[in-house]
DNA sequence: ATCTAATTTCTAACGTTGATAGCCTTCTGG
DNA sequence: CCAGAAGGCTATCAACGTTAGAAATTAGAT
């Protein structure tokens, strides 16, 4: 087998590029659509025929851009992840005392400013996780945590006993309080589960540095 | 106003008894085939023909019986929550030292060998959670993890610092690692959040006491 | 035993959902 | 200017949750 060279892509001409372009941002339109649609009346009423009518197109129409309406959903998920990702750089630029208190704090503004997202995010079953194609927005916010975990206890002059591990379990945490908050789950309603969910943050991080 | 006797119910005759019993057998099938449909092939593939055929019935039948779908899926939600209050409940009476742990495996036990009913009783919206309106069987469950909490931190001579939030926080903390596991999003896969989560518990428990 | 009323169950249908096929129109590149 | 691709629409599909109303069964009283 001879080693080749790249497939010679036939340079895209300039109104290909430009068609390419349109047909991306009509891609983001319907995403936003979608979007607004969940975070104005809730997921069951996102329907393709209202996502198509907003953008005053007719149903079909998704099916030029999007293989079927829960691979739409999917691609929104992404996007996502990619804001939290955003939310989480920004709060790991917090001086490291307070460090710990942001990430989790950023964690809980995107999931209450952008819940609608954060339930596609969370509420999608059918999306490979553990595998190899765990989807890279993902892989982006679980990093930017780990990343920050690893600098916060460093910063005590200590390590992580399993980086990975601590990732997991903070997230887990994280879920289950803005999970069982949004739900309207615990009782003195969700500022006093954010500040609960504060206050334990500090021993089960502690938790996880190497004894 | 004049304070009057109970409404004088007109004592219901044998073949009433016999009929309200079969209504509440019938009621009973048709949870359960919801549930199987549900453990077999996941919740999106229970729909009321699916359910009806089950029994060998039409689909309107359900509407004898239930006022909706959704009330329905509410119904075995409660079903839910009351399987696991009996698992916890036998989980609360294993010794003091192990009872904690104990506690923590009977959820997740209950979580992944009815990972149906767990879905139901978590990806329910819709349902009053903080208002008085509360599901009683949900109520019974917090209200026995928040009594083993209790009698753990008395075995060990302290007391929690704030029952009610310290049986938040431990609830959000096993369902968000059932979540995350469940969901396949922990590297390792299923053992190794088991095992991470029973290893945090234990200092998450302890931040729970007085100090 | 018989009649009437209530209950159980079914058939038929409605509106909405996600999705596909096929046509018409517009635009692209030569 | 013309062939072909791409964008968008109309019409339609099967399946969904739900309701109306008729048929069949059963209940309790005469």
């Amino acid at each position: 087998m001879t080693t080749r060279a790249k497939p010679a892509q036939p340079e895209p001409s300039a109104s290909q590029k430009r068609r390419e372009r349109e047909r991306q941002q009509m891609r983001a339109r319907l995403l936003e659509a979608a979007r607004n649609i969940a975070a104005e009346d809730g997921w069951n009423a996102v329907t393709i025929r209202r996502i198509a009518d907003k953008l005053e197109y007719t149903a079909p129409i998704l099916y030029q851009y999007f293989s079927s309406k829960e691979s739409l959903l999917i691609e929104l998920m992404m996007v996502g992840f990619a804001e939290l990702t955003d939310q989480l750089k920004v709060a790991a630029q917090t001086p490291a005392p307070e460090r710990l208190a942001a990430m989790a704090e950023a964690y809980w503004e995107f999931a209450f400013t952008s819940s609608e997202l954060y339930q596609a995010m969370n509420g999608m079953d059918g999306v490979p996780f553990g595998t190899a194609e765990t989807p890279l927005e993902a892989k982006a916010a679980f990093r930017t945590l780990r990343t920050a975990l690893q600098s916060i206890a460093e910063a005590r002059g200590a390590e992580l006993a399993d980086a990975t591990g601590a990732v997991d379990i903070v997230w887990a945490f994280l879920h289950g309080c803005v999970s069982l908050a949004m739900a309207g789950r615990v009782a003195g309603g969700v500022e006093r589960a954010k500040t609960l969910m504060l206050n334990t943050l500090e021993p089960l991080f502690t938790a996880q540095l190497r004894s």
